[in-house]
DNA sequence: TATGTTATAAACCAATCGGTATAGAAATGG
DNA sequence: CCATTTCTATACCGATTGGTTTATAACATA
């Protein structure tokens, strides 16, 4: 057994309300009032922790990768047809930022805000960077399967095409910032997929 | 002549100054001292000729509609072939967005970051939400336009599509806020006209 | 030159920022 | 029981926040 006092409060509980403090208010915003509030810890335990606000945000969003983001990725990597995959990730991604139960629209679109602002830490800004670039990634990796599996032609400009999906994406965030509600941005998907390959030109 | 002493600054370029803090950082994470410094004025100064923060901001925001983002709508409207005329609009937006010699992203996008978050005053988080659906009106209307010119079909769906593109247009903002450089959006712009209406179905 | 008016610069304000030091509470090992 | 270890609560730290006061400088009018 451990020996000292133990705490008082769960992590990963706590870890939680931090993420959705950033979520919401993104790096800069958020104060460690509001933090220590929102997670039911005092000052002396959070440092003790999580280190400082810089440490805390990149675990939070840690944790949005691993809790909220992997279940769009799943989506896209689950489906075998790929423009059925790269819809259901979509609409994964709409249905997660527009729930009525998390803050709106994505942790890392309203964190990029924060990104050439003096004040955000390197590592902050980097983290949200380097995934940003990762959404082209996560969709480039599979529209290539696709050309392998003979879905696209082979033709394809995958980096073009990934680049505009992320595009696309970061713009569903922004629009469910804005408070834009989820029929429409179901819409917004339908019509970003009209600009799939077609193979009759 | 105006009595008393004569300001020692030019209100204009001050505020084009405070526009282009406020563009980089947003309405939270900009502070007095950096726009009292970028503006080369001195607080009270400021405060005498602008007001408070939320002031200043929703003054320099107003800048920013008439000074940038007018030029984009002005394209938009002057291109007599509404596909050709949302590309131009796009592609100008892109060239902006990405201009070395300007802030990264769109003001109103960097922005909504900061809204649901304590310490946004409503006026702010206002201006910006109704400038975010502004951008869907401003679309709209071209592509009614269109349909009336009989360059659209009839069975267009204006809402949808406009939507779409204001979609894609603040992807576009997230995009060049993270870096991404010029070409790459302009391929993105591609990409996206590929979903416009064909006749063809 | 004297007066009224407006703008400036510097110092100042309470409040809040991120982050700590200190003292005591709650556990285990002896 | 005591000692040790770990966590928690409160109070506190210097720095900075948005915003203002005070004193003075620079103009037009008279």
């Amino acid at each position: 057994m451990e020996r000292g006092r133990p705490r008082a409060f769960d992590v990963d509980q706590a870890l939680d309300a931090a993420l959705r403090v950033f979520w919401r208010d993104g790096f800069q915003a958020a104060t460690m009032t509001e933090l220590t509030a929102a997670m039911g810890v005092s000052k002396p335990s959070l440092y003790a922790a999580f280190g400082d606000k810089a440490s805390l945000y990149i675990k939070a969003f840690e944790r949005y990768l691993e809790r909220e983001l992997a279940e769009h990725r799943r989506a896209l990597e689950a489906e075998p047809e790929v423009r059925r995959a790269v819809e259901v990730c979509l609409l994964s991604a709409v249905r997660a930022m527009t729930d009525p139960a998390k803050p709106r629209g994505c942790f890392i679109v309203n964190g990029v805000a924060d990104c050439g602002s003096p004040g955000t830490p390197p590592a902050v800004e980097e983290a949200l960077l380097r995934s940003i670039q990762g959404a082209v990634e996560m969709f480039g990796a599979r529209l290539a399967r696709g050309v392998e599996d003979r879905q696209l032609p082979a033709s394809t400009d995958v980096g073009g095409l990934s680049a505009y999906l992320a595009t696309v994406l970061a713009g569903l965030a922004v629009q469910a910032q804005a408070g834009v509600g989820c029929e429409v941005l179901r819409s917004v998907v339908g019509s970003a997929l009209l600009a799939w390959p077609r193979n009759d030109a």
